[in-house]
DNA sequence: TTGTCTAACTGAACAAAATTCAAATATCCA
DNA sequence: TGGATATTTGAATTTTGTTCAGTTAGACAA
């Protein structure tokens, strides 16, 4: 056995996918010469940054999912923490915010033993000096997509 | 001009996109045999919700981005609010939440006055008695998609 | 309105990719 | 060990994406 199942995961987490220019064709009645001349343009224009799989995270062992808002120390504020955050595989979204916090995240593990590694080893050193964990009860839309 | 491009962002940000079968095949190294179906052993699964594709939003006019807390009142928590909310187009993500707050949302839209029109019309009526809006800065990563 | 330039659209030929399927191999478990 | 089930694979087939030259539509200045 091969176990390909965790590699395609990976994979369709950030891309290997292509629009189904056939199918937009016959759904907007357009020819799809004229669907695949509009897509391109739109890739192009950059408008467009990613193909890729949306998952029933439950079924890929990611079913325990928080947003996570941080605090960032002064002297830290002209570094790039939210990038660094942001590179952790578990990290599906990362902003800078205005308010009371500075970095909003939104991380999926497999369950709260997973979070509480992540939240210890890569939240708490650096220039962190607080943070607030929403545990999601009920995950309903992510990207777009009702889950 | 036939302005399909709203028409096909629509599509996109659900959708009507698929598997690159050729490229995945010759990146892991396996017959694309193989790779077809261990995908359709996944889609089968209920594993895959969609394939869809990520925007560079500023470039579809939707570079305004907020996250929003919300508290719902008690004789509204057993009616699907959360999930009424989420069929707002410009709600990206929706979930549940345990402690202080009882909905989180993602909501993308132009710009500041967009955002307060869907506060004012679908945020504060019906059970919602409290809501706190995060704004975003920098949107540094979205659906495992760097921007 | 007319003419000119550029962008958008389209059909048809072609190239590439997805899908199917039957046979081979591996895995599971009683 | 054996028999049922799941996975892998190459080759044939079907479907889809891509290209490109010709056409149409839109923008704009004279």
């Amino acid at each position: 056995m091969k176990n390909i199942k965790p590699k395609l995961i990976d994979l369709f987490k950030g891309g290997y996918c292509t629009p189904q220019i056939a199918r937009i064709a016959s759904t907007l009645k357009e020819p799809s010469s004229t669907i695949h001349y509009n897509i391109k343009k739109l890739e192009n224009e950059g408008a467009i940054k990613a193909y890729k799989a949306v998952f029933d995270y439950e079924k890929i062992n990611e079913g325990f999912c928080v947003y996570v808002l941080v605090n960032i120390s002064p002297e830290y504020y002209n570094t790039p923490i939210a990038e660094e955050l942001s590179k952790l595989e578990e990290v599906e979204s990362a902003a800078t915010i205005a308010g009371e916090w500075d970095i909003i995240l939104k991380i999926r593990t497999k369950n709260q033993n997973e979070y509480y590694d992540i939240l210890k080893k890569h939240l708490l050193p650096k220039g962190v000096t607080k943070t607030l964990t929403l545990t999601t009860l009920k995950d309903i839309k992510t990207n777009y997509v009702f889950l």
